[in-house]
DNA sequence: ATTATTGTATTAAGCACTTAATACAATAAT
DNA sequence: ATTATTGTATTAAGTGCTTAATACAATAAT
């Protein structure tokens, strides 16, 4: 899963977002070393102060913690990490939905829509 | 439906997705005229500059046109409209179940999810 | 003890976005 | 004819984001 950054939004918000996805879905298990802020800029090809400032708030969050010069881990709470997943999702489905109402389909339409392009995917 | 303008992106693309979304769910219908650049700017609480280069952008789609000095009206084309609903939709879908698969969630799992929250809304 | 690696902080520069304050041109309304 | 309203353009200033180039402190590795 490469790193995905577009030019339309803060390139630090969307490095949160990134690890925040890789640890929910495992990429980063709970307890498990990240890469060196400077391996991880040079990985996403960033600056390093930037992909500083995006860890810096997942730290403020609890989602890792630093050991000062060995590194910085995520969470061992398992428990954090399932809730921030949810959480996500939650977001993710109320948003989508928002706006989809907005472009004025109703619930079953939508639904539907998302049936029909499941179907063709699998296919 | 108010103006909602987050602080994450840039202002006048929120406002091309705003005024794209009041012209396809009817707000705005085809061959009707918009406020004035300075009302909805006003409106908008955002500059009249920043609601001129939204308006531009929404313009150069071929979704607006100028009648040089009495104003901005939606295309008459309601096909086109309709097309740039659907692409719109396509987009929101495509986007949603992106992130929810980045998430780790299962097709199934995404659409049952979905109809919870759905159950939950009606009652 | 020395070295390398870790996170962290600072400063300066460039860039895009936004706002404010104007101004102009064209034309509808009077 | 005059006035008001329309879209449009320009300039200057402020802000936040990003990068580059450093530097420092702590400690794991040697």
């Amino acid at each position: 899963m490469p790193w995905e950054l577009k030019t339309d939004r803060p390139i630090y918000a969307q490095l949160i977002e990134q690890i925040e996805l890789k640890i929910c879905s495992g990429v980063y298990p709970p307890g498990s070393k990240l890469p060196s802020v400077r391996d991880l800029a040079r990985e996403a090809s960033v600056n390093p102060n930037t992909m500083q400032r995006a860890l810096a708030k997942l730290e403020d969050d609890g989602l890792l913690y630093t050991s000062r010069t060995s590194g910085r881990f995520v969470t061992e709470d398992d428990n954090m990490v399932c809730q921030v997943k949810n959480k996500l999702a939650q977001e993710q489905m109320r948003d989508f939905l928002e706006k989809m109402k907005r472009l004025g389909f109703e619930n079953k339409e939508i639904l539907n829509m998302l049936k029909t392009i499941l179907e063709e995917v699998e296919q």
